[in-house]
DNA sequence: CGTTGTGAAATGATTCACAGCT
DNA sequence: AGCTGTGAATCATTTCACAACG
């Protein structure tokens, strides 16, 4: 295995929006595409887009672009999504039930394998096949069922502690979808979706009057 | 108006998280707050954080640190959080009802106050107090309520065309949670919820063994 | 020609180091 | 002693510019 430079965590980002885009234009009977139409498409400069790709080896060809099947299954490989996730929710809330389901997520490889909530009164019901746990049995059936992934759909109050339990199940990433930073230290990773501060940076962008996509994604 | 340099965009991402923690720590009955202290509670250095608020003008106390009740006021006042921001929802399905009882946004100034979608049988009930109104009313109602942000919260497929109607009836935000890039060319602010991609990152900072809350928000 | 891949330059953000206030 | 505010230094990321290729 030879040794590489580290990914520049702004490069994650855009190899998912990269992959999504690749997709669309194979969905439509694409062979091929150029860093400059993927970048017109997605808002970024072309040449970010080959440093990018490049990090990776070289798999452009000049004068004719990117061939958009090894291009995909490459961008699948890097990003870890050549695999199935096995993934649990915790909090089967309003919240919990729209991740559920989410259809993206089922159609790319993460696999709802758990569901769990303290309410007494969502326990037994069932959510897209999915019969919702008790909180008490996480450790067991994450265990048992080699859950790799956590999402976190419950209050902030409760966030880290479930965080915790998640993490010392055995569980390596975290998807927090609570308005709160978890600690984990250094014995999983942690990716959060916030939707109030979003919505708040937003309220800013519009009070100072800042126009256009200015978060080529998040 | 004092000319001011334009605002890094990362600092905006951080100014939300300072007033969560600024909200916090007054509610526990704190009165002052070190830059110190704020940087240990968010996992960020603390230099950082006087730089960032140094952009605002001078308001902590050298041996002291910054009280928190003027801090807060500022912090809102920057953010546009100390007014009403009237927000209209597309997009009624679970996504969209999760978010509309989404108790965070209701609390801080965000009034969900038209609620649209296409599906005939969605429209007419009711979620937290809103009548779902169909898709057509969208620019009259928009209009008539001076309605300043929107939801898109449709398939990716209908994205685009809601978020053009959004704009043309005058909307001037729009947070967008369709796994897409909205073109609003520069007559609107975008900022973007990306679960899939979200996801998809923390697969991969599992894949490459990378530990710790990578992410200090977003 | 159009397009990739990449050193070099430019830009942007973070952190250091420290003067100065309480 | 504890803390802010900030210029200077460092570090990271993006963009430019261009050689090489099909």
């Amino acid at each position: 295995m030879s040794r590489r430079p580290p990914i520049p965590f702004p490069t994650v980002k855009r190899l998912s929006l990269y992959l999504r885009e690749v997709d669309r234009l194979q969905a439509r009977g694409d062979t091929r595409v150029s860093s400059r139409q993927l970048g017109a498409a997605l808002g970024l400069n072309d040449t970010q887009i080959r440093k990018d790709l490049s990090l990776f080896g070289q798999f452009g060809q000049a004068g004719i672009g990117y061939l958009l099947a090894p291009l995909g299954e490459r961008l699948r490989e890097i990003l870890g999504k050549d695999r199935i996730w096995r993934t649990a929710v915790v909090g089967a809330g309003r919240l919990g039930q729209a991740i559920i389901s989410y259809g993206p997520f089922a159609r790319e490889g993460f696999q709802i394998t758990a569901v769990f909530d303290a309410d007494p009164d969502l326990v037994g019901k069932t959510v897209e096949g999915q019969v919702i746990l008790p909180l008490d049995q996480l450790e067991e059936v994450i265990s048992a069922r080699q859950i790799l992934l956590g999402i976190v759909s419950v209050p902030q109050e409760a966030a880290q502690e479930v965080a915790d339990r998640l993490v010392d199940a055995g569980v390596l990433g975290l998807l927090n979808f609570a308005p709160t930073r978890l600690d984990v230290t250094d014995r999983a990773s942690v990716a959060s979706v916030d939707f109030s501060s979003r919505l708040e940076r937003l309220a800013f962008q519009v009070s100072v009057g800042l126009k256009g996509t200015i978060d080529a994604e998040e």
